[in-house]
DNA sequence: ATTAATGTTCAGAA
DNA sequence: TTTCTGAACATTAA
């Protein structure tokens, strides 16, 4: 699941060993497909071994680790990777150890339960080609009203796809496009370009709002309890979770209709059909 | 026992 | 150019 919440969970969490050296990065062998590691898994000792670790970012819904001296450790959690200070319960699905000289954290986990997490060293040439721009910042709360009604209002794309194409705003994934579009009242289906300014607003609203509760509560976990914060616990925000999972349950702002489950571009969307309509 | 579904991303095709 | 489909993988529920 990590979208921005969670991943800048994880990031906050991993800056403790801001500082601290590389001491090596250890492969765990298991029975299961090893994850992807780019370039390739023996360059990424050769060149992070010794090096300082001068920073750690979020981009996206990916976590960075600025290596001296311009090295980039790029670690994607795509559905179910989790990066850790504590050691995992399960070790068939740790997936790297990185470790460093810190006295109190010696060791960070990569944990990845379906394996299509990706690890990967980039220059920072690289970085910034692979990656593209930040869209919205460093902190995807940050976009203007203005930036987020440009990138996302040119296409016909129904709005909930548009807010999960990285590509266009970085860090939404599917649940929280689902409960952003509910705080703002807008359909799913309803077209991006088609948005009115009100709703722009609300828009823009409910993305920092959403986002920022999410973080407070330090992320959600979900039935499959894949995702945990940083001290081993769930995080709680899937209980303030409006429309995510909810379908059948009467919506608990209008309390007249149920909440739904429809599906777009093969993700599940949920939403208050009452709550948020298609214009007219 | 199959099959469908699960938080993401991207290549390749339409 | 833009948008859609399927695949990468492991696990669980139906």
């Amino acid at each position: 699941m990590p979208e921005l919440p969670e991943v800048e969970v994880m990031c906050r969490a991993v800056a403790a060993v801001i500082g601290s050296r590389v001491l090596r990065i250890v492969r765990p062998r298991s029975r299961l497909q090893p994850i992807k590691i780019l370039p390739n898994p023996a360059l990424l000792n050769r060149s992070l071994k010794g090096g300082r670790i001068l920073g750690v970012e979020r981009l996206g819904k990916r976590v960075v680790f600025h290596v001296e001296p311009e090295l980039y450790l790029v670690i994607e959690p795509r559905m179910t990777g989790r990066l850790m200070l504590t050691k995992p319960e399960d070790m068939l699905h740790l997936r790297l150890i990185i470790e460093v000289d810190h006295p109190g954290y010696p060791r960070l986990y990569f944990w990845d339960s379906r394996g299509l997490g990706v690890v990967s060293l980039l220059d920072k040439a690289e970085l910034q080609r692979r990656l593209g721009p930040e869209t919205l910042g460093p902190d995807a709360l940050q976009a203007s009203l203005a930036e987020l009604r440009a990138r996302l209002g040119r296409t016909a794309r129904p709005i909930k796809v548009a807010l999960m194409d990285q590509r266009l705003i970085a860090g939404i994934g599917n649940l929280y496009a689902s409960e952003i579009l509910f705080r703002a009242r807008i359909h799913p289906e309803n077209p991006a370009k088609s948005l009115t300014p009100s709703q722009w607003r609300a828009l823009h609203r409910a993305i920092r709002t959403v986002l920022t509760e999410a973080i407070a509560s330090l992320g959600s976990t979900l039935a499959d309890a894949t995702y945990l914060a940083p001290d081993g616990g769930s995080g709680q925000f899937q209980n303030q979770h409006k429309v995510y999972q909810q379908a059948g349950k009467p919506c608990s702002r209008c309390k007249k209709q149920e909440i739904i489950r429809r599906v777009q571009a093969q993700r599940s969307t949920f939403f208050c059909p009452n709550c948020q309509q298609l214009p007219k």
